[in-house]
DNA sequence: CTGAAAGCGCTTACAG
DNA sequence: CTGAAAGCGCTTACAG
């Protein structure tokens, strides 16, 4: 297991243009141009220096050119957690539109407490922008990172005083979509188990849910804070179902598919009651576990590859035009009805 | 929706470590010894130094650093796909390890085809390592990263023939742990599904399978191929279970987790058959859905956190000793017991 | 179209 | 301990 390799030669990319410039017998000013983009060099130039690019395996320094152009290519994604699956899927999606175009991901991961040291990272590094995904900086930090001219994009996220643009679906409209097929589905106690309080999601997919409720003239039966942890719903749904029948909800808006998981387990292994016979469940995200067979669960599609486009066109229409105009795209809900909720007639 | 912001200035971070030097009447050069671990700097000096760094915002250029360094402190991390949720997982640890070190990810999401292009893309951002999690570069791509100097590590993959280093928890321990499991459980039609045929997780973890089996002087059942695919597993389930009783298998080893909650889901929804009761399933990985009561699902546990350490410790320590020696951990792995598979009496 | 030169923001010998 | 100077590898006006 210990085969030796040979030692590395120094720290760096050993050939530079100035090499390549020496052997194909131009200046180094033209090897550059030969690799810039829409810079003009004749044919026979062009031809010179990429023969001779390709013998010595020429690639340009991309951190040489970030720092006399001023542009790194380098998108900053803040992330929190990546438990919840739609956070990687998006990630995924993400990283390959930026890639497409040009740029490159550079990942950040969170702590719960140092946000100072996170945001000074990122604007050490130079980057030409910054996704925030699960994240949510302080406003003051978000503020910070405007000031210097970076674009911001928060992903999933709306903050309204902040400066930062914004890319949601239609949160308000999916609730509203999930109290509609539910009271429509004959449902008489119909509850919520919300997620984070603070959060946007929360905020607009409760706000919304409340006004489809309203517009067949019912209200919410109870409500439970789940918090968007697994174990938080998991408490929620006991909290609210060990109950006779007759004092628990008959359904459950459950405020994404992540926390949904957790209680429809509990309800079913825990409580040994049957979904949706004894209580009907739906969720939001639409992430790829509600298709499993086992859940099988209803729920507003979030469209992550429609998220990863937007967030990528606005952020790089911001950096390369230079107007930073804060701009919140909304993306349409769609309602997914499976199995784990009782279908209107 | 509109709200304007202030127009950034510029493209970059407008403070310097000379504008700094100015405020601080001091040099340049007694700014960046601030500012660097361990050079000598008086008391006095630093004092004057970091009140006008405070002053004035500064943090210095990382970008500029890498240059003049010869360390990017930059770790490229190439991923194929994240819906396999053991990568998300490893993803999030190992970053939070590297940054906890003073290292930060960039992410390279790959594409089937062209390889080529991420290398060059790798190299041209100068990274000081690489981490090959899902993706496989071919060996030649391999060899010329090695070539660069710079340090790689295959997570979760091992390829004897490359000079890379690895990190992989004991694949073949795995499987026997788990074949001796399913025959001591009493199961007489013992069959395996299988990952990708080219992966070394796959190989392991079928060989140490067979062994198992061997050591109790029993042979596989059958045997079908899964890709490491939800639609490839779905299909080797249909393949093995549509069958006569006497016929189909009595319990299954699924390659991994990801694929194993696939053919629950074929043998429960599908089929109609019962788990444990007609077939016991056992998977590998212990991603965070095999704990979901709706699967319950026995497995190997691979931890991800000692994965993304191990990575982290053997990457930094080849980046900072010169000493570039192939190393391969091979990390234990733990049989977990839950409900998807009858129990040894 | 092409080359010489300046400069991006920093680190690091080199003298003192 | 400190400052002046060189230099990392590149892009980009500026002349020609």
């Amino acid at each position: 297991m210990h085969d030796t390799i040979p030692k590395r030669p120094g720290t760096r990319s050993p050939v530079t243009s100035g090499e390549v410039a020496r052997l194909a017998r131009v200046s180094q000013s033209a090897v550059s141009r030969v690799f810039t983009p829409g810079a003009s060099v004749s044919p026979a130039t062009r031809e010179k220096v990429m023969q001779a690019a390709t013998v010595l395996g020429y690639r340009p320094n991309a951190l040489a050119r970030a720092m006399i152009s001023g542009r790194s290519r380098l998108i900053a994604l803040l992330v929190a957690y990546l438990d919840n699956q739609f956070y990687p899927i998006v990630l995924e999606q993400l990283s390959r539109q930026l890639q497409g175009r040009g740029y490159q991901v550079l990942l950040f991961m969170t702590e719960p407490g140092d946000q100072d040291e996170v945001v000074r990272r990122i604007l050490q590094y130079q980057v030409d922008g910054i996704v925030m995904a699960s994240a949510t900086l302080s406003s003051d930090l978000a503020r910070e990172c405007a000031q210097t001219g970076i674009p911001v994009v928060t992903l999933n996220r709306y903050v309204a005083t902040s400066p930062a643009s914004s890319v949601t679906s239609d949160n308000i409209e999916g609730g509203r979509l999930l109290a509609d097929f539910l009271v429509r589905g004959g449902h008489e106690r119909i509850a919520f188990i919300a997620g984070a309080e603070d959060s946007s999601t929360n905020r607009d997919r409760e706000a919304g849910f409340y006004r489809g409720l309203a517009e067949h003239g019912v209200t919410a039966f109870d409500r439970a804070l789940g918090n968007y942890t697994f174990e938080g719903a998991a408490e929620a749904a006991r909290l609210l179902m060990k109950r006779k029948p007759a004092k628990r909800p008959d359904a459950i808006f459950v405020a994404n598919d992540h926390m949904a998981f957790a209680v429809m387990d509990v309800i079913r292994t825990e409580l040994g009651l049957s979904i949706p016979g004894d209580v009907s469940i739906v969720g939001f995200d639409d992430v790829p576990e509600a298709a499993w067979k086992a859940y099988d669960l209803t729920s507003v599609t979030q469209s992550s590859q429609a998220m990863a486009e937007t967030t990528a066109e606005i952020l790089i229409e911001q950096i390369e035009t230079s107007g930073v105009r804060k701009r919140a795209a909304v993306l349409p809900a769609k309602l997914v009805v499976r199995g784990s909720a009782k279908v209107p007639l």
